[in-house]
DNA sequence: GTCTATACACTGATAGAC
DNA sequence: GTCTATCAGTGTATAGAC
């Protein structure tokens, strides 16, 4: 099962009701993420739920708003992490190796959402500004400065080397997803398409990024 | 203008062939990199490349024939630059700076193309194989070992830290392009969604990256 | 080579019965 | 809440005149 969001968000539902609705929501998230928004078709992804069209806009109006909602659902699960981890009060090395364990966790248990969140944004970054408005807990407001501060003191503390929250963030982060996102070039570039080779080599790849990142900082 | 791929490539057409055909590229690949092959409208490109749509159909006769063209252009712009800078036969990092440099540069003057590849090879890896096929100089057939072997010299000698050729390229790699192509999601919560401040810190990330990937090799 | 007009299939969405 | 049947709109592709 995806997520029982719908679970806890619409607790007055009936059971009968939640089990239509989280059927749609898995086999639309299917469909979204290999076809993405313009390429999937109602159709498929009412087969996939086991039901009929019809019955896929009696609860979700149109397509624009089912796919909304999957998006959505997706974008939380990967996004409001990188605030709960590296929001803590821990060292920085810490908080690193704790932030790419669990997040090379995350992504390997749902390797095609990044993917699919930078394809969709990058045809409509909108959708973005939409779910930032309802969701208030997703905004990383003050987190970036927050870690400044702490990097900063570490810095004149001779724990680290010089470097920025905003540019550590972004290593962190791309050394953490890109292997993902663009893996059908590199296996195919590096890795002659040996799916199973660059499976070992993500799986090796999680204490390398790890020790490689704090390393890297460590004064 | 995009690329003279096709004044290089088809030297025996017409002054006049040429030039519609351009054309047609040129706005198939700004509807292609925006909307994707699923999301793009024949009519918008005949639209924005001056003609009809008969005539779109007439040069490519296909909407899919018409993508892999311009996918196959834009994969040749950004790949085998790799194995050029890479393969070299200087020292290392000299190589990484030269790397960073030109890539960056490459980057920031087609940001798009990063992302257009990435989204539609998630949604059909196949189209990899087919270009490789048609494209013997695009495989990167045995790179990465010599480049292994050039790596493990240097680490024997006491230049550089112990690292697999693959994991560098990927870190490489990574740093680069990924900033550019996740650039909603971090410019969103990272930076307030500042398109000014993004284009900033993309600029004074060059020098960043390059010095960063070195100093982390470094002996 | 380039155009207008059109064929034909598909898709999102709705109406209405149960 | 779930189904069948259907409509209206859109999109790719082609026919045929110039």
């Amino acid at each position: 099962m995806w997520l029982n969001y719908i679970v806890n968000t619409y607790s007055f539902m009936t059971e009968h009701e939640m089990n239509t609705e989280q059927k749609i929501l898995d086999a639309a998230k299917d469909v979204f993420q290999q076809k993405g928004l313009t390429g999937a078709r109602m159709q498929e992804i009412a087969d996939k739920a086991g039901i009929n069209k019809a019955l896929l806009h009696y609860y979700y109006r149109t397509k624009d708003k089912l796919f909304e909602k999957v998006f959505e659902i997706a974008f939380s699960l990967f996004i409001p992490r990188v605030k709960e981890m590296m929001g803590s009060d821990r060292p920085i090395m810490e908080k690193i190796a704790f932030f790419v364990d669990n997040y090379l966790e995350l992504l390997n248990k749902h390797p095609y959402i990044p993917g699919f969140i930078i394809s969709e944004l990058n045809r409509n970054p909108q959708i973005l500004v939409n779910i930032i408005e309802k969701n208030i807990q997703i905004k990383q407001n003050r987190l970036i400065e927050l870690l400044d501060d702490q990097i900063q003191k570490e810095v004149k503390a001779g724990i680290i080397k010089p470097i920025s929250a905003k540019n550590l963030m972004t290593n962190v982060i791309s050394l953490c997803i890109f292997p993902v996102v663009a893996r059908p070039i590199l296996q195919g570039i590096i890795f002659d398409n040996n799916k199973k080779e660059y499976d070992i080599f993500l799986k090796e790849r999680k204490e390398f990024v790890k020790d490689y990142l704090i390393n890297s900082i460590k004064a």
